[in-house]
DNA sequence: TACTGCTATTTTGCATTCAAAATCTCGCTA
DNA sequence: TAGCGAGATTTTGAATGCAAAATAGCAGTA
C-alpha cells in the first residue's frame, strides 16, 4: 500500500499546492484552477481583457459550472475581477498595486528569513545552491527569461523551507501576483547583476543559518527589487502623463523601457 | 447622483471587505459568502462537522450552485475542507495550526506597526482610543466576550490604518482563522489583564507615531497571545494523550481549561 | 453626420437535472 | 452475534436549461 519512497526531499519544480482539497484526488474544479493559474503565469490572457466563459469552457472542455467556481477562487485571490452581470476580467495591470504588493511581500520575506535559516534541511540548502548556480549560468548567458524563472523557484524553495503552510501558500500567491509585473524589471542587466549579488549574500546567510541576517538580506533584496519596479512605474507615469492628455482609456501599457535608475 | 457624504472616516464596525466584485452590486454568491463567514465567526458550525449542502441551501434560500461556489472560496481561505466526492467539512480545530498561524500573523503585525504608525489618520487614532476605552470597560466588568470582540475590532482598525489592501485582507483572514481558537485563551482574566496592558503600550506608540516601536509592541503582543494559546494546547495534549489511549477519533475537544502558565 | 431610443442577440446568474460516487440498509453467513 | 456483501438511497460533481441583465445593432431624428 505504501507509495514508493523515491520522493526525494528536494525542491519540486512545478506543483499546485492547493491544500483545499484534502486527499488529492483531482476534481475537475481543481484541475481547472491549476490550468487557469498556469494560463495566468504564462500571461496568456491580456490584462484587463474580458474572460470569455464560453471560450474557456471549450478550451478546457468543461461546462460553465466548474469554470465559474474556479473563477470565483481566482477572484478571491486577486487575479480576476468579477463584475456582477458584466463578466469577469483579468485583473488589470495596476501600477498602484506594486507598492502594496512589495510592502506585503517584504513582511513575508522577513519571516521566511527568520524561520528558514533554522528549519531548512541540508538537502534543501543544497538544492538551493544548485538553483543558484543555474541562476549564475543564466545570467552569464544573458538568458533573462530563464533567470526570472529560476529566481522564482529559488524564492519559492526558500519559502517552502519554512515549513509553514500558511506562509508558503501566501508567499506563492504574492509571487504569482507580482509575476505579472516582472516585465518592469526583467530585461535589465544591471538590476539582474545586482540581484544575483544579493542572492549570493542570501545563500551565505542561509548556509550560516543566521536568522536575523537572512531575514534582513531577503527583505532588503525584495525591497530593492520593488523599488526598481516602482522607479520604472514612476518614470512611466510621467512619460504617459502628457501623452494621455488626449487619448483616453490607455492605462500605462508595457513597452521596452525597464529601469535605468540608481538602485538604492 | 452623488451618494450622501455622511461616510465618516471612522472605523466601520461590520463589513465584508470583499474586493473581488468590483462595483459592489451584490450577487447572490457574495451575500452567501458573507453569510457563511458570519456563521463561521459565530461558530455556528461545529468544527470537523460535515457541511450539509442541502441544509444550507434551505437556510439561505438558494440552490446548490452558488452555495458550492462560496464553499470553494471558503476552502481556498482555509475555513472549509473539500473532500472530493465526500462533501465539505468545517476545517477541524487543529492545535498544530496555531503555531504557523501566529507565526504568520506576527509578520503581518510587524508590518502593520511599521506602516500604521505613519499612515493612520488622527481620526483613526481617535477611534482606536475609543475602542481602547471600551476594552477597559469590558475588562473591568469582566465581560470577556465583549472584550474579545472589541479586541478583534481594535486590531482590524489598526490594520485598516495601513492603507494596504493586501495587508488588510490577509490580516482579516488570519484573524478569522484564529478566531476559532479564541476559547483557548479567552476566559482567562490574567491573560486579559496582560493583554490590555500591552494594548496600552501599543496605543502609546501609535500616538507617538514611532514605527519601529509600534511594530515591536504589536509583534510582541501577538507572540505573547500565541504563546499563551500554545501553552494551553501543549497542556491539553499531555492531558488527553493518556485518555486517548483507547478512545480513538477524539481530536482535543474544547473544555474549560484555559491558561495558567507564565507568559513570557 | 452625430446622437437618441428601441429591438435583437448575447452573456450572465442561478436553478434544475442527471450520472457517478459514496453511504446506508439489511439479510446472509460463519 | 459479529462480519460481510449486494442492493437501495443519498449525496456529490458537473451539464444543461431558463430568466434577467447587459450589449450590440439599427432605424429615426436633429
Amino acid at each position: 500500500m505504501s507509495a514508493d519512497i523515491q520522493t526525494a526531499p528536494t525542491l519540486r519544480d512545478d506543483e499546485t499546492l492547493d491544500d483545499t482539497t484534502a486527499g488529492g484526488s483531482s476534481t475537475l474544479h481543481d484541475n481547472l484552477l491549476a490550468g487557469l493559474r498556469a494560463m495566468f503565469m504564462a500571461s496568456e490572457l491580456p490584462d484587463g481583457s474580458r474572460i470569455p466563459e464560453a471560450e474557456l469552457c471549450q478550451r478546457f472542455g468543461v461546462s460553465r459550472t466548474p469554470l465559474r467556481e474556479a473563477l470565483k477562487v481566482m477572484a478571491a485571490e486577486g487575479f480576476v475581477i468579477l463584475r456582477p452581470n458584466r463578466g469577469a476580467i483579468v485583473a488589470p495591470i495596476d501600477p498602484e498595486e506594486v507598492g502594496p504588493l512589495y510592502e506585503f511581500k517584504g513582511a513575508l520575506e522577513r519571516l521566511i528569513g527568520l524561520t528558514a535559516a533554522e528549519r531548512a534541511t541540508d538537502e534543501e540548502i543544497a538544492a538551493l545552491e544548485v538553483l543558484h548556480l543555474q541562476l549564475n549560468e543564466a545570467l552569464s548567458a544573458s538568458r533573462h527569461d530563464d533567470y526570472t524563472h529560476l529566481n522564482y523557484r529559488f524564492h519559492r524553495g526558500l519559502a517552502q523551507a519554512t515549513r509553514n503552510p500558511l506562509l508558503i501558500q501566501n508567499y506563492e500567491t504574492v509571487q504569482q501576483r507580482i509575476w505579472r509585473y516582472r516585465f518592469l524589471v526583467n530585461e535589465h542587466d544591471r538590476r539582474l547583476q545586482q540581484s544575483f549579488a544579493e542572492h549570493e549574500r542570501i545563500l551565505t546567510a542561509l548556509k550560516a543559518r543566521t536568522p536575523l541576517d537572512l531575514a534582513e538580506r531577503l527583505e532588503s533584496h525584495s525591497r530593492l527589487t520593488g523599488q526598481a519596479m516602482l522607479a520604472v512605474v514612476a518614470s512611466r507615469k510621467l512619460e504617459t502623463a502628457s501623452e494621455n492628455a488626449n487619448k483616453r482609456r490607455a492605462p500605462a501599457r508595457r513597452s521596452p523601457n525597464p529601469i535605468d535608475t540608481e538602485q538604492a
